[in-house]
DNA sequence: ATTAAATTCGCCTTTGTCGAATAAATAGAA
DNA sequence: TTCTATTTATTCGACAAAGGCGAATTTAAT
């Protein structure tokens, strides 16, 4: 059966896309990746992940309206659903919980 | 290129390594897996992710002495090194990161 | 020898990754 | 106006890495 939950990129991808609110798409999303993450990572890497993640319907999309650039196709705007939201939070504290539960001499 | 990221179980049991201090080793970590995250996995699984973090050096093992129980192969201990350490957290430091970083109305 | 407790092996699925192909929108030429 | 070159974006096809399991193997006590 097709996994429900997050490998590590998606778990990335999909904080990105929460970050960048309603101009969340491809190209925008691989540069905030390859900023905020210091990791590069291609385009068609990201669509890849973009569209996993909305078969398990952790993300939802839209076409944008033209904008008055150069030329282009349409952005695909990407929005996490609440069911996304909730795969989020969730994997978030479990870390926490794991981070809290580490002894102080495990790190000596 | 053998990957240098941690993947999400590779995360997971980290931490979970962590957590067990000195008693981190295969049945723990599985048990350990189970009871704090919630999720069914089995012993092959785990011994298999070890594998790869030590490979990657992020843990070291060591033989434990046989104890007084009834029979079986002495237990592999694993302890996270440094550089396993500075994958954990930094990893976590990018993620809390990328959360200070979603507007307020992203989730609305 | 048997049995118990642990790790290793071989195999398959899902996630991560990329390069090349394709599609759509616009500006400018004919 | 119609065409076509160029730009900006997404989709496709292939392969590598990570996640996952059941069965086989190893080792230590009884």
């Amino acid at each position: 059966m097709k996994g429900t939950n997050l490998g590590e990129l998606e778990e990335i991808v999909l904080l990105i896309v929460a970050n960048l609110y309603d101009m969340a798409y491809g190209v925008a999303i691989k540069v905030e990746i390859e900023e905020k993450c210091g990791r590069k990572i291609t385009i068609s890497t990201v669509h890849n992940v973009l569209q996993r993640l909305q078969e398990k319907e952790f993300l939802e999309s839209r076409y944008s309206e033209p904008t008055k650039e150069r030329g282009g196709k349409r952005k695909l705007l990407f929005r996490v659903t609440k069911s996304g939201q909730e795969a989020m939070v969730s994997s978030r504290g479990m870390r926490e919980e794991l981070w809290r539960g580490i002894p102080e001499l495990a790190f000596k």
